[in-house]
DNA sequence: GCGGTGCGTGTAACCGTTTACTGTCGGCTA
DNA sequence: TAGCCGACAGTAAACGGTTACACGCACCGC
């Protein structure tokens, strides 16, 4: 059957390959190579079939080559949400990084639910995206994990590579990539600097189970502890979710309940650190004066309430964790598997030196 | 040529629909119409399809979807950054509805670069993205209206629409859908606000040209002062770009300066009235007690420094959008082409009635 | 008993690329 | 001058779905 010129019939359509062809005079795969790149060609042909690109207005079917090709050049990230700062910072990364290397970022949120997490990777699969990145926490159960395990290895078949990035791994044969940054080390270092003040009742504000950043935080937190042979409470470990609204809850819960037998206060991420900030401050309690408060992050509200907290090199893990998959897809064996990113403490304005004892009640 | 069967060679591969085919004993048409959804099938044939399905762990290919369908199933959200709130929560909006409706979300961003946001729109087109939405503004000059026009109409060729959504129409006759929300409105109620408690010069602290939000903000506080009949004194009026850094900048500088010569601060977004109350507090000026502040936006800076601000519906820009896009893919004369989403003041406490003149200074 | 009707299914063309395999042609070597 | 080689370009077979068209069959009314 014969094509239809551009032109034969009322209904237009996008210029396709082969219109750059016949306009150039040379075949597709004349045209395909040239537009590849890295092909022999004859300047002469080369220059006749760039100017019928530009003439034509012609830009390449992504589908054609997705599904042609041997790649689909899209990379795609999966997150609890996009408003959240933790996840928009390294969805940053991953959108810059997947940029510089000409590759198409396609997202996916969760809302934190397990199963639409599952869903959106069989989604991503679908898509056969060159790398599919996990970022962020779900309480993983049993079921969940194996089917995540399913997936991963559905996915590998297909090519393409898993990432997860900040949370746990998924056992030793599962195919995955990680990238995760030092949470205990961190936790460790501010927990350090709150003691190396003088104190020694500091309330942790956080998750204590089955979220694994806020698990190695609480880690680091207590090992710092042991460190310093400051005696463990266990009271001190108030339990509540990473939002502001719950840092305010549990400050203000805590004061209600009896008198106050903390001088610093630990929040589990900056978020908190806020809501905690603000019970506080309402209980009369100003920061840092009459009581320390550190965070996690040094996202956006950390600078705007001048809080010392841990910086989490956000950007670089999305960067990083869309170099790992693509370079372990250009070389299968010397690309790393694994890789930690460092932590460091970032030192504002909401720690203040305990000068007497503020003696315990409890 | 005889296609392989999954087990008979050694390299494995992604089960496809002539696999399920087989599996199911019927023909990849019957399956392709079962898994579509709505077409008559018997029963029986329905259920060996699905069984072989989920046996073979089968998901659908994508691209060869896009390739031989009408459809690609995909949304693409083009913002300057991911990181920024207020395009963050607009794609959330987008990825929330494009969830809904079963459609991939694809984003890109510019940077606010002019030039990327060309190069990024023609990314959309090779993947043929049912719609491709713009959000924020550029600075447009007429070289890069007249590409973007070329590339509105390329894009309606291909069968996506463009929707702008909180920024200027490209004109008349180009193909586009808009969707925007009352900035004129927004800013002459907050700015009657600061009125109607007494003040009479407030310095508005925002972008004068080029940009058309902000554009529209100043036309608001313009026609409020003029409502109210207070003269306009352009001098009240400080230019600089939209980040936390510069509103503590144009403060400084402006206290710096001279003596104060206005009560209020109106900021052209939360942002800047975040980094305008730092600058304010140094200089020993207290929100509200010595000077009242608002801005616009509503986004979470907002909230956690009680600032008396404009609502906009961010999310529901972004949902708007999605929805305008597909529901005139289906229908395309019953739909809307442009829409307005109102805006609503907040108040919370960063707004104190004036007592006594204040006498301005200059 | 026979054409009509409609449901359910199969056949195969097509979507727009990439790329393995062939072919051509000019120039160089022996 | 024959033979070979390399540089380019063309032919056509995939890639994995969707869907127009054709077809078989059971059931209907006459």
């Amino acid at each position: 059957m014969v094509r239809r010129a551009a032109s034969d019939n009322g209904e237009p359509r996008p210029t396709t390959i082969r219109d750059v062809a016949a306009h150039a005079g040379v075949s597709v795969a004349t045209v395909s190579r040239i537009l590849s790149g890295n092909y022999p060609s004859a300047p002469a042909t080369r220059t006749r079939v760039l100017r019928a690109v530009r003439e034509l207005d012609y830009v390449a079917n992504a589908h054609a080559r997705g599904l042609a090709g041997a790649s689909s050049r899209s990379v795609a990230i999966i997150v609890n949400s996009v408003v959240s700062p933790h996840y928009a910072h390294v969805a940053q990364g991953v959108q810059t990084q997947a940029a510089v290397e000409g590759k198409l970022c396609i997202v996916g949120t969760t809302g934190g639910d397990a199963e639409r997490e599952l869903a959106t990777v069989q989604l991503m699969r679908q898509e056969h995206a060159e790398c599919v990145i996990l970022v962020g926490n779900v309480v993983a159960d049993d079921a969940y994990r194996e089917r995540m395990v399913e997936y991963a290895r559905a996915l590998a078949l297909a090519g393409s590579r898993l990432v997860l990035c900040g949370r746990p791994t998924l056992g030793p044969d599962v195919p995955a990539l990680v990238v995760e940054y030092d949470n205990t080390g961190g936790a460790h270092a501010i927990t350090s600097h709150l003691l190396s003040a003088g104190h020694r009742r500091i309330l942790f504000l956080g998750r204590r189970d089955g979220y694994s950043t806020q698990e190695s935080r609480i880690a680091g937190y207590r090992k710092a502890l042991a460190d310093h042979h400051v005696p463990h409470d266990p009271g001190l470990e108030v339990e509540g979710t990473m939002e502001r609204g719950e840092g305010y809850r549990m400050i203000r819960e805590r004061l209600a309940a009896g008198p106050r037998d903390f001088t610093a206060v630990f929040a589990g991420n900056d978020l908190i650190a806020a809501g905690a900030r603000q019970a506080l401050r309402e209980h009369g309690l100003r920061v840092p004066d009459d009581i320390s408060l550190v965070g996690f992050d040094d996202l956006p509200p950390a600078a705007d309430i001048d809080l010392t907290t841990v910086h989490v090199p956000h950007e670089e893990l999305g960067r990083t964790a869309v170099r790992m998959a693509l370079q372990r897809a250009r070389d299968k064996s010397g690309a790393p598997e694994h890789v930690m990113l460092g932590t460091h403490i970032v030192i504002r304005d909401s720690v203040r030196p305990l000068i007497h004892a503020d003696p315990p009640a409890r």
